[in-house]
DNA sequence: TAGAGTCTACTGAACGATCGGTAAGTGCGA
DNA sequence: TCGCACTTACCGATCGTTCAGTAGACTCTA
């Protein structure tokens, strides 16, 4: 038997199992939702994985739609606190860039399933539809400062501004996709390795001789 | 009334409309799975898009998954097929991988809506992870490349070969969900871009003085 | 300290709606 | 008359959700 939050204390009103919280049910769900997509995740399923019956979710949550809101505003809040922070508002645009990715590889990583979930939405509901709005607002500060940057000729400007900023999340965006945390690979060296080959490229840097 | 074929040419069983072969529903079909999700896609609001009834789709196809496939398979024999060319198995390393990532971006925008659901895909079903299974392989060939491009001394080698190509990939694979065929750039420019992105980063190239 | 009542955190059964899919019938051009 | 390309009607299963009930810990009163 895994139990999540160790054995069995007590104090509860069924089972012999530590009763859930919120956040506990929040982070199995988002973990189903993301293993299999919001959609094909069933109540009966993620009632499963957790241990309880469906309707014992409802409990804590008032309905599968909840679950979807307070996953998305817990990785938009992480993304959003970053724009705040003072690397962010002061000092060239070049190194508010620099500091604003390296953030954002950071939040990904902290955040890595709400994140996921985030990322993958698809605008059905009214939820999601919001979600996505706040994150183009996300999109779009970060893309004033890549604006910026080539204002203060730093970044080079042959490329169309646009597929420039998209092309830079892409990349960055991917690594939920793939990044395993606790794997070879440390959060601060894989946001190394994003500056690095966003900023330099792949190429070969050309050694002055 | 906004038919997909033209205009009501008869020749029909039933309704005065052109009657739809198999690339036509399928068109339509993936069209819907990547704007609400495969899963959220019903065979409901797939025949109201088609203007028929959903049991006409059991005519064209033996269910829902057969779309599925049947899209899926396009997608990935296009990815394929890239690495048959003749750019993709001679010449430098450097050379073959440039050839490749174009290849790839220009398949990407000739078979948007198929690879877009390709890269969507959660797994869920034996089709789905056939076809993972597939884009693993292809994306095993390119990660190939890169080391070759690597050991070429070409390709900077200070970050890790695995971090490279899926930031690589990430990169690539974002074009599908913001390219707009038919808007102000060309697949052409586009691939260019992203190769110079990729190979030379977005730092201000130094003008040689 | 007994007993009544309250609260938390569920359980199990059932709801109407919708799901993917099937069966049988049919208008119409060849 | 044949058969293509559908049609309407319907199936059982599953969906998210609701509801009444309740075991056990806790609090309050006498």
């Amino acid at each position: 038997m895994t139990s999540a939050t160790g054995e069995r204390r007590s104090g509860n009103g069924r089972a012999g199992r530590d009763p859930y919280d919120l956040p506990a049910v929040l982070d199995i769900a988002v973990a189903a939702f993301n293993d299999f997509g919001y959609e094909a995740t069933s109540m009966g399923i993620l009632a499963e994985r957790l241990g309880t019956s469906k309707s014992a979710i409802y409990y804590h949550v008032s309905g599968k739609e909840d679950l979807l809101r307070l996953a998305l505003d817990r990785a938009l809040s992480g993304l959003e606190g970053l724009l705040a922070l003072e690397g962010a508002t002061t000092g060239h645009a070049d190194e508010r860039l620099r500091f604003v990715l390296r953030g954002a590889v950071r939040v990904l990583v902290e955040e890595l399933p709400y994140v996921t979930l985030l990322l993958r939405l698809r605008g059905n509901t009214e939820v999601e539809r919001q979600a996505l709005a706040r994150r183009r607002e996300f999109d779009h500060v970060v893309s004033g400062l890549v604006d910026e940057a080539r204002q203060e000729g730093t970044m080079r400007a042959d490329v169309d501004a646009r597929t420039t900023t998209r092309l830079l999340f892409g990349m960055i965006n991917s690594i939920v996709e793939w990044y395993k945390p606790g794997g070879p690979i440390t959060p601060d060296e894989l946001a190394e390795d994003v500056i690095t080959v966003a900023f330099d490229g792949l190429t070969t840097p050309s050694t002055p001789e």
